[in-house]
RNA sequence: GCCUCCAUAGCUCAGCUGGAUAGAGCACCGGUUUUCUAAACCGUAGGUCACAGGUUCGAAUCCUGUUGGGGGUACCA
């Protein structure tokens, strides 16, 4: 649409003999109930031409349709200037760009982005939180390919802590050498379960101490459980054998255990950092920092950094005793990743309750010099509450992630049976089927929402298949696949001759269509695919209604016209395809 | 206390840099199948865009304040 701003530009300097910059033109499509296809907002324009708005559009209305070929008519309402764009215009731009073999394909800008998220504790299966996390991690990075980007997805694992020796000491005390095989559970939720039998066993042993008239706080701290872990942690950092044996062994069935889980929701990584080979990084950083005089050094021999003038606080970045504390760990972390890669952006996943802690990393980084440090972003999304509050692993008030993918697939497979149109897929195709519908309604349903914004899940209602959904576009596609199918469709060059009158919803279709690419852009930057998805939902419903509205294409006699519509139904399923898998969702052939 | 995010239909959400009469889905009510997949389509109804000011030709959108909710707040990660 370029060229109706150049023009419009061309109208001013015509009419009012003034040169307006390219910004100052505003144009938006038309709204529907109006003629025309393109609208130019005339208010900025009537202070050059000293007239009523309804006037001004006039002028330049005129103007516009006696020099501009493609403009065929127009309107002018209140200040509102609508342009009426000749079809040939648009069945040129049909035909040259969204039937080209590279719309919507990347184009390369030559930046490497990194994208870290997941990061999980090793000590508990995950939950409808992770979910969130990985899909939008996933997805944000797949948007990111799209957009032109070089993409490495880093997970950093927390595989060590006092977390993981609580799961460790109730198995040692209480698991009586239970394992996955013996057990028949999930490497994962084993080992969960035994953090939830600490936590048990460690609040009874705290109650016992209450009532013998400690103070809760100091019973929380002379527990014999607590002091147990922590002597389990002194060990594990001192390389203690049988406690590090366990620890990879444990570790290693949740290792199995996430993998099966990162496999269901068809996520991955291109390299894994652990905590317990970073979590001594950072030290050469304070270093760095007290030589440089960002850090100061208190008199008990701990470092800080005042942020006060940045607008937040002090912050501690090492302990007197010379241990780190976690922002230790991921200013070194953040500059060994650079060192490995190089890259020019790189956004952390993480959740908004780490707001704070990212605000301070970044702007130490930057007061540090780093170069690197104005590419860092953290992508900051809202939690997961369930209706009765927020989810707590300890107390086992979890929507757990592989429960929640069977319940999904689950009910994908009841509703496809009910509708009984694949009793000719095999047990494998149909397998396949409800793996992709249930996961592609989870995965809709938690990507359409803006990052940013908390989300209620409420087990109690099922996630719906109709609507505003991923089944809707999955049904979408299989059905412009099953047509295209039937019409033994072959794009060729030489069938792009229809030249006739556009129908309204055909032209509607390709001007959402050609917005394609602009949209992923635009999800790109914004971090979100939730613009994406919510793009794609519009792609889908049009289409449908241009379905129902379009007589029969196969039945269609003007051979030119039937594949004009047929390349319509071509581009909307490739965009939808493309789409979906950028959000991580297959769309079936049939379904 | 201070910092920060959020508030749009009964419910779940769109509304991108300020533009025309604020849009979808679910639920509710009614209609569409001898025509390419009805997981679809069409229609009815549903709103003080939390509240109050301000900026502007124009505010759900920007600014200030208030209320309500989430999160954070210096040696947990």
């Amino acid at each position: 649409m370029n060229f109706i701003i150049s023009a419009t530009q061309q109208a001013i300097k015509q009419l009012y003999n003034e040169a307006v910059e390219a910004s100052v033109i505003n144009i938006q499509e038309t709204r529907k109930e109006f003629a025309g296809q393109v609208t130019v907002l005339v208010f900025p324009f009537i202070k050059f031409s000293k007239k009523s708005p309804e006037a001004t559009g006039t002028d330049i209305g005129n103007y516009l349709l006696e020099n501009v070929e493609e403009v065929t008519a127009f309107n002018v309402v209140k200040g509102f200037l609508n342009l009426s764009i000749a079809d040939h215009y648009w069945l040129d731009l049909f035909h040259h760009t969204l039937l080209s073999p590279d719309f919507g394909k990347p184009k390369s800008n030559g930046k490497k982005v990194m994208v870290e998220y997941s990061s999980p504790n090793t000590n508990k299966p995950l939950h409808l939180g992770h979910v969130r996390n990985n899909l939008l991690g996933y997805a944000v990075a797949e948007l990111l390919a799209a957009d032109g980007f070089d993409v490495v997805k880093v997970n950093l694992v927390n595989d060590r802590g006092i977390h993981i020796c609580k799961s460790m000491l109730a198995w040692q005390k209480w698991g009586n050498g239970e394992t996955p095989e013996s057990s028949g559970l999930k490497g994962d939720h084993l080992v969960g379960k035994y953090y939830v039998i600490f936590d048990k066993e460690y609040k009874k042993e705290i109650d016992a101490l209450v009532a013998e008239g400690q103070s809760p706080e100091d019973a929380k701290k002379n527990a014999p459980l607590i002091k147990e872990a922590q002597q389990m942690l002194l060990a594990w950092e001192a390389g203690d054998e049988e406690v590090i044996g366990l620890w990879k062994k444990m570790n290693g069935w949740v290792y199995d255990g996430f993998a099966i889980t990162y496999k269901n929701l068809g996520v991955d990584f291109d390299k894994y950092y652990y905590e317990s080979n970073t979590y001594l990084l950072g030290k050469d950083t304070v270093d760095e920092g007290l030589a440089q005089g960002v850090f100061f050094k208190k008199p008990d021999g701990s470092v800080w950094i005042d942020l006060t003038a940045e607008g937040l606080d002090q912050k501690l970045v090492l302990r007197a005793d010379g241990t780190s504390v976690y922002i230790t760990q991921d200013l070194g972390t953040a500059q060994m990743k650079y060192d490995d890669f190089k890259m020019d952006q790189s956004i952390y996943v993480v959740g908004n309750e780490q707001d704070y802690h990212f605000k301070v990393l970044f702007a130490i980084l930057e007061k540090l010099g780093k170069a690197w440090a104005g590419g860092l972003y953290h992508l900051s999304y809202g939690m997961v509450d369930l209706p009765s509050g927020k989810m707590k692993s300890r107390e086992g008030t979890v929507v757990d992630a592989d429960d929640l993918i069977a319940e999904m697939v689950a009910t994908a497979r009841q509703k496809t049976e009910s509708l009984g149109k694949t009793s000719d897929f095999s047990d494998e195709e149909r397998q396949m089927l409800y793996q992709n519908i249930g996961l592609g309604a989870l995965k809709y349903f938690l990507l359409k929402v803006e990052p940013k914004k908390r989300l209620l899940f409420d087990p109690s209602e099922s996630i719906d298949f109709q609507g505003n959904t991923g089944p809707f576009i999955q049904y979408t596609h299989a059905r412009i696949k099953s047509l295209l199918q039937k019409a033994n469709y072959q794009f060729r060059e030489d069938s792009l001759s229809f030249s006739g009158e556009l129908a309204p919803t055909e032209l509607e279709m390709i001007m959402l269509l050609a917005k394609y690419p602009a949209e992923v852009s635009a999800a790109a930057q914004a971090h979100s695919p939730a613009f994406l998805a919510n793009y794609l939902y519009e792609v889908a419903k049009l289409f449908n209604k241009f379905y129902h509205e379009v007589p029969p294409i196969i039945k269609e006699e003007n051979e030119s016209l039937k594949q004009h519509r047929l390349h319509i139904c071509k581009v909307t399923a490739d965009v939808l395809k493309a789409g979906m898998k950028i959000l991580g969702i297959e769309v079936p052939e049939r379904m």
